[in-house]
DNA sequence: ATCCATTCTTTCAAGTATAAAATACTTTCG
DNA sequence: CGAAAGTATTTTATACTTGAAAGAATGGAT
């Protein structure tokens, strides 16, 4: 079974010798971590502080900057989350009063939601608090390592939507 | 309302002109947007091409690591999911043949799970295809980025890891 | 030996999430 | 106009997730 040495391209030596990926496995896995623990903080504290999950924080956040409303599905798609979701999500808001619903000017099917003053103010309260805590989890790294992760981010960011849905 | 230009320390300078923290929350917008993008993606083609939610492949693969099984409480830990979630997690994937209970040799409230010889035969199958899947999303990125995403995430975990816990 | 804090698992309720099918409406084009 | 194609939302079913509480077992201290 001892083979000759041979030169191949990359390409060619994938296929014949199948990498183990070993690599990109680590980086997937530490990248995920990271996440997860900023994120289950942020939740957290959202809870402790303000009585609130992190998908409806999330979902005011999307209003927020939609001082006029939005559609359901427009939501659903700046979300990266199922209509389904949104549904159930918008229907606990409306219940609480931070969200409201007109019909579309010029759409019947569609749904708009905006926030209530309340939820507006509500919602301002929450996001200091949150910039706070995000900067307070990223303190660890320096300036330089923030806009280098930046840049490596979104090589990252728009080769994986290349290949989900190119 | 104008000031005289006034030389301060960092600390001093975020109570007196609170920071609006832009990079910071735009950084881990970005990190969260490549997490849920491979995240999605990942789950979506487990289910197409072997039937399979991405929580039991993750649970498989931790049993992968431990031949000779571990206990439900490890498994929480090492998941970074809550307990119950373990519990229903495992019951599943015992209905389904791929996962087998032994009581703990040492410690009577412990029980012990591990892959059955299918389940270990699934996995192997789906980490291959899984392996190759992530490494497809990361080509984007050159070796040396890799490594250098590898040092600025690490660094991230481990500050995280001190405010939240520490 | 008994108490007690801790650890391990299960259970429960509420909420979050997806996929797929169903329903309702709009636009386009014949 | 009216059918077809496409878009928007809701519904349904199932699965995942957490947080909190409860029950069982452990190990150490008295």
């Amino acid at each position: 079974m001892t083979e000759a040495p041979v030169l191949l391209d990359a390409e060619t030596r994938a296929h014949e010798h199948p990498a183990d990926h070993r690599t990109e496995l680590r980086l997937w896995l530490r990248l995920l971590t990271c996440t997860n623990l900023i994120e289950s903080e942020i939740r957290s504290r959202l809870r402790r502080h303000f009585g609130v999950t992190l998908p409806r924080f999330d979902l005011m956040a999307q209003l927020e900057k939609a001082p006029a409303g939005m559609t359901l599905g427009e939501l659903s798609r700046r979300m990266m989350v199922s209509n389904g979701n949104v549904t159930g999500l918008v229907e606990r808001l409306l219940e609480t009063g931070h969200l409201e619903r007109h019909p579309h000017p010029a759409d019947r099917r569609a749904v708009v939601v905006a926030l209530t003053p309340i939820g507006r103010q509500m919602f301002a309260t929450m996001a200091l608090a949150h910039a706070e805590w995000i900067a307070e989890l990223c303190a660890g790294l320096a300036p330089a390592d923030v806009s280098q992760l930046m840049r490596l981010l979104g090589g990252l960011k728009s080769h994986v939507k290349e290949v989900a849905h190119g």
